[in-house]
DNA sequence: CTCTTTCATCGTTATTCGACGATAAACGAT
DNA sequence: ATCGTTTATCGTCGAATAACGATGAAAGAG
């Protein structure tokens, strides 16, 4: 285990908790075409390095390099230096963990308040 | 010489796909968090009106009305108008979309790949 | 009609992002 | 030690974002 994984406060109305950012931050890390082009090419392949990435997009190597680690930072892809060379892998739970926090998010409630809530708030 | 292309044949996605503009717009959309916070206000409550998330965020209304209109633009929020003021509803499909592409994308490919795969291509 | 409420839009400013080229660092090979 | 290869980082520039206050439009109340 990694953390204790603190109680989630159940309260449908909460005002606060550390998940906004945590969302926010790995949907910020895909919210850019290319990025999600990077993270989709190393699904496919499993790892590579950085030269391989570049060849499969119209960008600079810098600008990969920018975005790679941009996603590093969010911990979606995790670089393992090898000599001269990055060799990059996606991090499947980190994908897996976002996937679950928008599920979680969009099952929360009660789908019976989407038409009628609008009256009550006087 | 290097690798020209590595195999993606057996995914939609060898080049171009449209999932990843849609992936990312609706990550671009969630990635900061007022709007993650928003959605989850609209998430617990069904839908409301935007001076009640006004109330319930930090931010003037102006900023609070940007914020909506970029997660309306992004199929998030669906906003119907009911005299002087606006009903927001979550659109919960669109949330479940979101998670079942980031989903898709971590379960694609074989996680075997993940750890051993950089070492061949010398 | 006038007034109030509610929200969207406009104009502004400061910050961040995305992209690039150029440069430097790390390593293997010669 | 010197190359060649591969990446990361720096500096820069234009565009987009986020935030705000002020203004304006739509609908109901008086």
């Amino acid at each position: 285990m990694k953390e204790p994984m603190p109680p989630l406060p159940p309260g449908p109305a909460a005002g606060e908790s550390p998940e906004h950012a945590e969302l926010a931050a790995l949907c910020k890390a895909l919210g850019h075409p290319a990025r999600v082009r990077i993270v989709e090419h190393l699904a496919g392949v499993g790892c590579c390095m950085c030269g391989c990435i570049v060849e499969n997009l119209p960008l600079a190597q810098s600008t990969v390099s920018q975005h790679l680690k941009v996603l590093k930072e969010a911990g979606l892809v995790r670089g393992t230096l090898e000599g001269p060379r990055t060799c990059y892998c996606l991090d499947r739970e980190r994908l897996a963990r976002l996937a679950a926090l928008a599920a979680g998010l969009a099952e929360r409630g009660d789908p019976d308040l989407d038409l009628g809530s609008c009256d009550e708030g006087t």
